[in-house]
DNA sequence: TAGATTGTTAATCGATTAACAATC
DNA sequence: TAGATTGTTAATCGATTAACAATC
């Protein structure tokens, strides 16, 4: 029942994929599972996994295993995904709209508050139920709802400047895709960057040993 | 100038950011780079950075440092960057579309030379350049162009279908962003999933732990 | 009780960092 | 030559795995 309060970064990005795993095992209908079988279905060794559960406290029992509803309650509390911190998404171009119309907001601990662009092609439309924003109302739109993540889908040229400008409207945290290979840098702020390009150049880097 | 056969995939996924990086550097004119001072631009200590070069052989001049243009090269071909493994995309839509527009290929190795969609509103139109063929042909396609990998940017339900299709016919590697959480497996393709959900999870997590 | 499986400690493995001799 | 910086070995650190006592 320990608690570990520095728990490292390893174990945190494992918790989504045993999520995940467990949410499916959920809706089946599962109601029991041991480190053992999930080692099976995962990948990870059964050890591996009891350590990381262990971390947080005791989630089993001695010669039961685990109840996956009461695991996977835990890990979502763990994650806090109950909480739904207000985001907004910059950029209604194409992978802005894919991601407006496909993530499910809710269920990552998100909720999309607001869509903004520059463009008066797009602004004034809708893209999934959400009207795309003017992005010259952000600032009085901050003030009013005070979002605390921006999800960043603008060009290349624009990440700088307008990373700047949220950070310095109060932003907490930046998703940022913009353009594939940039890192975000502002102090205080938590930045996650989605490098797609360096997840592609390793793909050519194994496929090239492959011949 | 010794040479590790079996580099390990935290030396790999580095070679990326190093890339872009040293880039950068070129594309400024800089001749001249220390481990020194790339550790303090990119964040990691002068010893990795000196022990990950080494991985693939002394690339660099005691008193001097690491000749930029050089070093850049030699990564380059690491990579493998200069092969364009040929490649298809598979799903026309939203996020399809920001790929194929955005996605500079050929700078990341690959050659995009087919884009597939199974919808009839979209067979035959063009984006970005290239034509949008039907998903059915795909098959007739492959056995005259051989593409190694495949780019999934097709509804949840599709994917493992598609999938397997495609590793029937021979396909080397995954890049799936199909629907953010699902885990590709096939015996002895390389499958790179670019987990969204997970990534978007992590970043509800360290929100969570601020409050 | 016997069997199963956790929680937890100890051992191993691998990756990062420090140190320094080699050398430009 | 003196100063700088690599290449490389050794030390440290952290993460994973193995082992097993606790206990359901």
């Amino acid at each position: 029942m320990q608690k570990k309060d520095n728990v490292s970064m390893s174990v945190i990005r494992r918790l989504p994929r045993y999520y995940r795993f467990l949410s499916e095992l959920c809706r089946r209908g599962e109601t029991r599972v041991s480190s053992k079988e999930l080692s099976e279905k995962m990948g990870f060794t059964a050890s591996q996994i009891r350590q990381d559960f262990n971390c947080f406290g005791g989630f089993g029992q001695q010669g039961y295993g685990y109840n996956v509803p009461q695991l996977c309650a835990e890990i979502e509390r763990i994650l806090g995904i109950q909480q739904l911190h207000k985001c907004v998404l910059i950029g209604a171009g194409n992978l802005g709209k894919a991601i407006v119309g496909h993530m499910p907001f809710v269920q990552l601990g998100f909720e999309l508050i607001g869509v903004f662009d520059n463009s008066k092609r797009v602004i004034g439309g809708k893209i999934s139920g959400h009207e795309v924003l003017s992005y010259e109302s952000i600032a009085s739109f901050f003030e009013s709802h005070h979002p605390v993540m921006a999800i960043l889908c603008v060009p290349r040229e624009a990440v700088e400047t307008i990373s700047d400008e949220l950070y310095a409207l109060g932003i907490k945290a930046f998703w940022n895709f913009s353009h594939y290979d940039i890192t975000l840098k502002h102090p205080d702020a938590i930045v996650e960057n989605v490098h797609m390009n360096d997840s592609m150049m390793t793909l050519c880097y194994r496929l090239s040993l492959e011949e």
